[in-house]
DNA sequence: GACTGGGAAGACAGGTCTGTCTAGTTTCGT
DNA sequence: ACGAAACTAGACAGACCTGTCTTCCCAGTC
């Protein structure tokens, strides 16, 4: 008999959304049935049904829990760097760090995108995944006063795509460091010209 | 009665590659039965089986002709351009036409990795793929005397990479010339270094 | 005219998929 | 203690998947 201090079981959608987030990144959405969904999240198939509705929209919630939690990392990485140079130079610090997990996978909003049908709802979830992404970069930018601040952030968000697609296909998590140093050249490149 | 000039039916092959190319290309490999191919090439199941073996021989198939009308699109554009440096910035224009063509739908390769399982045979040929576009590059860049020109040549990789998701999932063509601007600035600073 | 072989058409097997439904069980607030 | 809500278990429908196999057709070739 657990006391009370124990926390209790995860919830049905907690469950469903660690399976989800287990089998979804590591295999693929498409080739992952809701069968195995439910049997790895010890829940019955009605459950799912019931919270989510259907699967595309447990994949959307899949791909939103990834984004919160991508975002969360990264911007607690932010914290530990002091000049805006560093801090936006730092992104990529983090993005490495990401690569080096032992079950990385590539990004998932880009594998979801290339597995789903256009027009799919998953395009929202993509969409405001990259949104949050050139955000960023343009905030830093700014920060560190580059007089084209948007183009800069178009620029980098090129190094930070090409970085994820890199360190999946080629298999090298050092596409981080590459991106990292291409980065570093943009931005002085950006700052120069204006000064 | 047709005469003797007029060119005949292309062969099963010929017209099974063309249906793959169209199907897979804009909905994915996963996506695409078998069925459909075999429908819209006007050819019987067993052909297919007779001349490919199985789907993901076909797949492997349509990669790598992708694979090789990339590479004779992209080599004939850059015989447009004379300096070094022209030549190494050209593959983004090369890129660029690619984006404006109606059908774009991302980088086949990219999508077709995503949607495989890990290990499968498709990395062969995405493997393929990205060792050429890794080659172009040092080669274009030592033809400029580049002192690292290994370095340049895997930031260059990362541009294009995020240049093709971007231009993709973000339904910006613009994205190419993005790519393009940043090479430039990378190559200016990669050839200052040295000199 | 007979033969041969590539291809067309499609039935079929065996499996998997998403989503629904029924029915029984646990959990929890009051 | 009791009723409501949440959850489990699993059968089921209807569709789709890959791959095999049989049967037939038709164009060349000797």
């Amino acid at each position: 008999m657990p006391s009370k201090v124990i926390a209790s079981k995860p919830s049905a959608r907690e469950r469903l959304l660690a399976a989800a987030d287990d089998l979804f990144y590591s295999e693929g959405v498409q080739t992952v049935g809701i069968d195995r969904i439910v049997a790895q999240a010890g829940v019955a198939k009605a459950s799912l049904y019931n919270l989510f509705g259907s699967k595309e929209e447990l994949v959307q919630a899949y791909l939103d829990a990834r984004h919160a939690n991508t975002r969360d990392q990264v911007e607690r990485a932010l914290t530990r760097f002091r000049t805006p140079r560093e801090r936006l130079l730092g992104v990529f610090d983090a993005q490495g760090q990401l690569f080096t997990e032992p079950d990385f996978n590539g990004c998932a909003h880009m594998t979801a995108s290339a597995e789903a049908r256009h027009g799919s709802a998953v395009e929202g979830a993509t969409d405001r995944y990259r949104l949050w992404v050139r955000t960023l970069f343009t905030d830093l930018a700014r920060e560190a006063r580059v007089a084209d601040a948007e183009g800069l952030a178009r620029q980098l968000h090129l190094l930070y795509d090409g970085a994820g697609v890199s360190a999946r296909m080629d298999r090298d998590p050092s596409a981080a460091t590459t991106a990292r140093a291409a980065a570093a050249a943009l931005f002085d490149a950006a700052v120069k010209d204006a000064g």
